[in-house]
DNA sequence: CGAGTACTTGAGCGTTATCAATGCATGTGG
DNA sequence: CCACATGCATTGATAACGCTCAAGTACTCG
């Protein structure tokens, strides 16, 4: 057809554009946008990269900006007054940060290495929004996924023990890694053990010794302190408890 | 002005439609409307009553249906396969139940007490949000208050002590009990202390001992098995550490 | 290669769970 | 109207799981 051999039509999205080779796309809120609509959303806003450790935004920050990322991982967490700290969650590629209408950030925000992600101003994200009712339905949807999870969470922060906090934890990180390696699942653990721990409700100490219950029941083996295989899915899930 | 004299926008909404006197009518989802819009919405579904201790839905259940809260208390809970229950939350008047994308119910609800609630087919409630932009916005900001529970829970599940959690809880029923009795302010706990304690993580007995301890501590007093007055507010919301 | 940080392992303890008994309402039938 | 059953709440005694404190090991990075 004509127009599809168009010289403009092509360009709407070539080749050189930020988003053309952006690895999040299919998963991110842009996922909603049709080419088009993604180059003119893109310039809504910008690209920010982040090194290890760097902070995006504190617990309390004026809420000016939304994100979606790109490359690395994000910690989302949050103190009590005395300093004891529960991590949220992990924001991985294509995860939005922002399903919120609150004005203040709900948690602090840091990179665990490196990461890159998309910054947009919330106004004009929101008028983006206004405009493309599609965007609106994907952040919906986001918005859903976030409270699965969450409540999944709460199951397990209320009513598992230890053992089975771990096991739904490395079913979780295998999950979202999504690879496998020799017909068996790994699971990228990026974060540290104290991440870990603030995650799941224990401390460092639990987590270690938990994690080395685990490789002493041929549940999973270790090929690396960030890495590991599930050698036993079906124990792990059995372990799981759900 | 004339229009407003007309009989007929009189009758739009007139005493003796259900939605009259609804006691949850301005908290609900349906404040996203207009008088004449929510007697059309109302046509969508229909009134349900529920007897103290009846099931409304199924975890698991196919949710063919979404609903809005009138009167009485839900208990939202889920199991795990040997029988450890987490209490998810608890639905008041007013509150939507059935924020999610996923075709199956993420808990079961059942009435705690007598209950009545709005009842609406999903399909046909979708179809309305299509159609009503503001309730496609209500609809989000109950997904992000959700969230924003479900978080306070998370911190609360995940690094709170069992004194914490039962002043935590006090404090969040006192505010949706939301009334006050010379001067101080109230919290009914209609529901069970074994609902209590799979809601807070803990055992019957701890709640009960932690609520004990709070009585000793002259933070709250009982009067009656469901129902307290904070004599201290301050000094609970101290304890609840945040 | 050395210093610092992160992780692991060990020993003992404390908070909360578990098990058991009792108290206290509410309802039912004799 | 009382005896009894039933269900929920409270209280007590003991145990266990995960925490705390402490030491040791293995990375990482200048």
């Amino acid at each position: 057809m004509y127009l599809l051999d168009h010289p403009q039509a092509e360009s709407r999205f070539a080749p050189g554009h930020p988003c053309y080779e952006c690895p999040a796309r299919a998963q991110a809120v842009c996922s909603a946008l049709d080419d088009h609509q993604v180059v003119a959303f893109r310039r809504l806003g910008c690209t920010r990269e982040l090194a290890a450790g760097e902070t995006l935004c504190w617990d309390g920050d004026a809420a000016t900006h939304v994100y979606s990322m790109t490359h690395g991982v994000l910690r989302l967490s949050k103190l009590l007054p005395d300093g004891r700290r529960h991590v949220m969650g992990f924001a991985f590629p294509g995860d939005f940060v922002g399903v919120t209408l609150e004005d203040r950030h709900a948690f602090t925000a840091e990179a665990i290495g490196d990461a890159a992600l998309c910054q947009f101003p919330r106004s004009r994200f929101e008028a983006f929004v206004e405009q493309h009712p599609r965007m609106g339905r994907r952040l919906y949807a986001a918005a859903a996924a976030e409270l699965v999870a969450a409540r999944s969470r709460l199951m397990l922060l209320g009513r598992k023990t230890a053992a089975e906090r771990m096991a739904s934890f490395i079913l979780e990180m295998a999950r979202r890694t999504a690879q496998a390696v020799a017909g068996e699942p790994r699971a990228s653990l990026p974060m540290s053990r104290m991440d870990i721990a603030d995650y799941l409700g224990l401390r460092v100490e639990t987590v270690s010794r938990e994690l080395a219950g685990l490789k002493a029941a041929r549940l999973v083996r270790m090929t690396g302190i960030h890495e590991l295989i599930v050698t036993d899915p079906d124990g792990l899930a059995a372990l799981a408890a759900d």
